[in-house]
RNA sequence: GUGAGCGUAGUGUAAUGGUUAGCACAAGAACCUGUGGAGUUCUUAGCGGGGGUUCGAAUCCCCUCGCUCACCCCA
């Protein structure tokens, strides 16, 4: 073929194709995810149930009721409940304004929103503590990572109206529990940060220890020395490890109150054997927190705590926050849990969980078959057996191997003849043998082979 | 927000700058209204997007989007 007959037809067919994809795309525009955001398919559903059958079920046996508050929340409640100079409300909020002008922000967490609807719905006036559990989606405007999800969920407790530290050793003991129930071991890291006046004295001493090695700490530290020199202890920058190796420690000045307080909460978790270490350094990141702080990490033999391990949950004592947001003077403690990080850390540790199996496959051939095989579907799932079905498939063949693939115990096969006898063959998956039931009989029949208590007693 | 790596059907992958982008699995259909773990045949579906270099780009360059990972921070 001359060469220049081919360059025209290559060109020819280049223009076509990107004609025909142009206006594909100007048609179509596939809609993506937005970045950040995770689709919970079918397949990972059997974590979620997991964890939140567990979840739910820890919070209702321990007296906590559900609290549901909007994921959409004045920006003003996070600002002063989280903190302003938090990184979480400084940089990671999804806010905007709405169309009545307002500013408003994606929750990035449920404390203050708790909080608020405590003094909202004058909650002061029930029965103290209040005790709450919630479930769901929160929101922080972070580049997403390993464990890191612009949206992600949370399940937590919030305990309001009580000081003692019982309570902060209970919600302790909770968390320990349910990690341990869903298959994880995990260790507690616990500190106190003190009352305000505990931890001003504190930073003041940290200044002067730290002020004559500033220069050795890494550059952020040395902006944290400014804005909240706490930080510098929990920093993972090799040279500031060094510079804080023999920091003085915050629980060395607390204020007598405080280091009861600390001291109980410490005495409770061993009463109830809950294994914790006690980590100098631990720092939360939100201003509401006070006294008791502690975060959950998997217990992990190898690889020590060094670097990269995520905190699966975290909480502490919040003594300050109703009153900041301009409630009475409520002490409160919580905890929150995060489900993508528990997930992902089952999967690692390939802790699986068995779906549940459909028990009994419905097979038809025939139109008249298959309306009666949409009745006996019916007339069996009322009675609680686990049904399958392809109502929309033909041909006997096809259907034995979707049940195959169900992996179901009983297919049960109805076709012209059987409707003419008015029967049912009833087949066992592992070896093929099959029965001829009358059709009357079919609920009863597959309750039996089932195993199944007949009602009848 | 900073930095690094990576983008080929649903998934996993292949293609010295060179014809029509190949393979496997999955999915759907037919063989086949009468018996599963199988087969055969067929079908669907892809170079993230945009520009540039070139006679010619999945391949080279730029931008952008996204993913992954780390930092920051946190669950």
């Amino acid at each position: 073929m001359p060469k220049k007959t081919k360059d025209k037809k290559s060109k020819l067919k280049k223009i076509i194709r990107q004609k025909a994809k142009k206006s594909k795309r100007e048609v179509l525009k596939i809609p993506q995810l937005l970045r950040g955001m995770k689709d919970i398919l079918p397949e990972d559903q059997k974590y979620w149930d997991l964890i939140l059958d567990k979840a739910i079920k820890l919070a209702k046996d321990n007296g906590f009721k559900k609290i549901e508050t909007p994921i959409i929340e004045e920006t003003s409640l996070f600002k002063r409940g989280v903190g302003m100079e938090t990184d979480i409300v400084e940089k990671e909020m999804f806010s905007f304004i709405d169309q009545g002008g307002e500013k408003v922000s994606l929750r990035p967490e449920a404390t203050a929103s708790v909080a608020r609807a405590y003094i909202e719905h004058g909650m002061f006036n029930l029965p103290q503590p209040v005790k709450l559990y919630y479930y769901g989606p929160f929101f922080r405007y972070n580049r997403p990572q390993s464990g890191r999800q612009r949206q992600f969920y949370q399940f937590g407790l919030e305990v309001l109206g009580n000081a003692l530290p019982v309570i902060d050793a209970q919600i302790i003991l909770f968390s320990y529990v349910f990690y341990k129930e869903i298959g994880l071991e995990t260790e507690i890291n616990i500190n106190s940060l003190g009352c305000n006046t505990c931890r001003e004295r504190y930073k003041k001493v940290l200044l002067n220890y730290l002020k004559p090695k500033k220069n050795f700490l890494c550059s952020s530290c040395q902006s944290r020395y400014l804005k909240n020199p706490l930080r510098v202890l929990d920093c993972k920058e090799e040279k500031c490890h060094e510079v804080t190796f023999k920091v003085p420690q915050i629980v060395d000045y607390l204020c007598d109150s405080c280091k009861n307080h600390f001291i109980k909460v410490l005495e409770y978790l061993d009463e109830v054997e809950v294994p914790y270490v006690l980590n100098s350094r631990l720092v939360r990141g939100l201003d509401y927190y006070c006294r008791t702080i502690f975060e959950i990490f998997p217990k992990s033999a190898e690889e020590k705590e060094s670097s990269g391990q995520l905190a699966l949950g975290g909480g502490g004592r919040y003594d300050y926050l109703v009153k900041m947001l301009g409630g009475r003077e409520t002490a409160a403690s919580g905890v929150a849990f995060g489900i993508e990080r528990i997930i992902s850390k089952l999967k690692e540790k390939e802790i699986v969980f068995e779906e549940i199996k459909p028990q009994i496959f419905i097979a038809q051939l025939g139109e008249e078959a298959r309306k009666k095989c949409l009745k006996i579907f019916e007339d069996l799932r009322k009675e609680g057996v686990l049904m399958s079905e392809s109502l929309s498939k033909e041909g006997l063949r096809g259907q034995l191997e979707m049940a195959d693939k169900l992996g179901v115990k009983f297919t049960l096969i109805l076709g012209q003849e059987e409707i003419l006898n008015e029967t049912v063959i009833i087949r066992d998956m592992e070896n093929g043998v099959q029965e001829v039931v009358d059709l009357k009989k079919i609920v009863k029949e597959v309750k039996k082979r089932l195993g199944m208590s007949n009602g009848a007693a």
